[in-house]
RNA sequence: CGAGGUGUAGCGCAGUUGGUAGCGCGCUUGGUUCGGGACCAAGAGGCCAUGGGUUCGAAUCCCGUCACUUCGACCA
């Protein structure tokens, strides 16, 4: 429940950043622990914040030509045997069920860690010419992995994600999918999230397991550390080989077929609370904010205030925005606490003395102001107002982030940057033994590899030069 | 899985050298309030995480277990 406390608690965001986070996910009522350790229970505050995401990203997967479709949560072990990188990379945080109605079952099943291999198996079955290709499906779903530390949203042991899964004819298509949905991620975060993200290639020790290319989308949070934001990957024919997923291609023969894979999850919420929020809690993109704006009467019981108020919210609903009226019986200024620490975009306070003066008091989570507006044209005003605030948002965060990205052209000059909390641009000879050291010596990693002219010509880490240079984003990270 | 920390009312905590349980917030009822976490009054709410010791007596001391949590290693 919302309390005094708390406010002090998270007086300084910077002091403990992780303590705030938990603190504020837990007392915004966004999310509950589970009885089952690492897992959460989502409330309805948090699921709709959920529900926004999966409705804007759905739109853009269909704008892209994918559909839905959903595959079973049990996968029988032997499925997931058949890649053996894929295995080895998922084996230590599987979930495996062993025992059902009481027998023990003849095959033990894992509950999925990721889909790759029952989307591969169906796959082979459906496909039998290139007529059938491309074939670009999506579900939204649950999945367990057995991780050891958690944390709310950002890692449990079952979280909700989408897992698009594509295979087509040819390499190049497959790896412009695993391009453009990357891209696509990147939009999203930006436009939706107001959430800049950087985005690249992964190095080869942070690939995922049974993929030809990994690419990340990573995103700065306000303690400067790196959050893993969303990924895309690109199978080659691995998968296909080892499920058999072959297609007879014009030429008349058989081919495998080339496959990608791409996925963000629940982690987004976290990723925007960590992004956002302030010392009075969260502060919510209105794309996303379950409650877009909330009208508080002030004095309440004061005769035509209740009236005015809720036909306030009646015709801010109507323009489509998400409204909520609060009149319960509490003082005005618990209220704003409240719906400040829950990040809502706009409170909109009705009193006595806005209604004589035929305006209505405004106040805006992003910058804390607080202003009046008439009352007549409501509805527009609020409606440009969230779209101020969304694009204020991701100005303000973009901003942020840009301060605090810095070139390193040495190892010193990584470490100094590494603990003024920024983000360090390195040049990297993709050497495993010079990202051991980025680790090693700082515990930061190779983020992703961008897509930048190299800014000097030798590495950051060993100073020599090579002809594999690469600008890599180096951070410590979630 | 390693290293710390914490388990006492729904939440946050106090509880002195051992003597049988308290505070704040929240909750319930009634009343006054209402422009930045209001006030008064009356209530309800506890196997002090758990198992074993020590003791006439344990929330308190000792040992074990479990849970949660922070930091590292591993991961969306």
């Amino acid at each position: 429940m919302a309390d005094k406390q708390f406010v002090k608690e998270i007086a300084d965001i910077n002091a403990d950043f992780p303590q705030w986070y938990t603190d504020v996910v837990l007392k915004t009522q966004l999310v509950d622990y589970g009885p089952v350790k690492g897992t959460m229970v989502i409330r309805p505050y948090g699921y709709a914040i959920w529900e926004n995401i999966q409705k804007e990203l759905d739109a853009r997967f269909k704008a892209t030509g994918h559909q839905n479709a959903y595959f079973p949560l049990l996968i029988p072990k032997s499925l997931l045997d058949k890649e053996a990188e894929h295995v080895e990379g998922f084996a230590p945080e599987v979930a495996l069920v062993t025992e059902a109605g009481g027998e023990k079952l003849a095959e033990p099943c894992v509950v999925r860690p990721t889909s790759e291999t029952i989307f591969s198996t169906m796959y082979s079955k459906w496909i039998n010419s290139y007529r059938d290709l491309p074939l670009k499906l999506n579900q939204w779903a649950n999945v367990i992995r057995w991780e050891k530390t958690t944390r709310p949203f950002l890692r449990t042991s079952e979280f909700l994600w989408q897992e698009g899964h594509t295979i087509h004819a040819t390499r190049e298509e497959s790896l412009a999918e695993t391009i453009d949905m990357l891209h696509l991620y990147s939009d999203f975060a930006r436009d939706v999230l107001a959430m800049p993200t950087f985005i690249g290639q992964k190095s080869e020790k942070e690939k995922f397991a049974g993929a030809e290319a990994t690419y990340g989308m990573e995103a700065m949070m306000l303690d400067g550390k790196s959050l893993q934001a969303g990924t895309t990957h690109h199978f080659g024919q691995n998968f296909s080989r080892a499920y058999g997923i072959q297609f007879l291609d014009k030429d008349s023969t058989h081919k495998y077929v080339w496959q990608s894979s791409w996925g963000v999850s629940t982690r987004l919420i976290g990723a925007v609370i960590m992004a956002h929020g302030d010392q009075r809690g969260l502060v919510l993109p209105p794309k996303v904010a379950p409650v877009q704006a909330v009208v508080i009467p002030v004095a309440a019981h004061k005769a035509g205030v209740l009236d005015k108020a809720s036909e306030l919210a009646e015709c801010l609903r109507a323009k489509g925005i998400r409204v909520e009226l609060d009149a319960r019986d509490q003082s005005p200024g618990w209220k704003f606490n409240e719906w400040e620490m829950k990040g809502v975009p706009v409170r909109i306070e009705v009193g006595p003395r806005d209604i004589e003066q035929g305006v209505v008091t405004y106040a805006r989570r992003d910058t804390c102001d607080k202003a009046t507006m008439p009352i007549g044209g409501i509805a527009e005003g609020i409606a440009s107002l969230l779209d101020e605030i969304q694009s204020n948002m991701y100005s303000k965060s973009l901003a942020f982030r840009d301060s605090h990205v810095k070139l390193a052209h040495n190892m010193q000059e990584l470490g100094k940057i590494l603990d003024d909390k920024c983000f360090a641009k390195v040049v990297w000879d993709r050497d495993p033994a010079c990202e051991a050291l980025f680790k090693e010596k700082f515990q930061a990693t190779v983020r992703v590899m961008l897509d930048e002219e190299p800014f000097q010509d030798v590495c950051t880490a060993c100073g020599r030069k090579g002809d594999n240079l690469s600008v890599a984003l180096v951070a410590r990270a979630y």
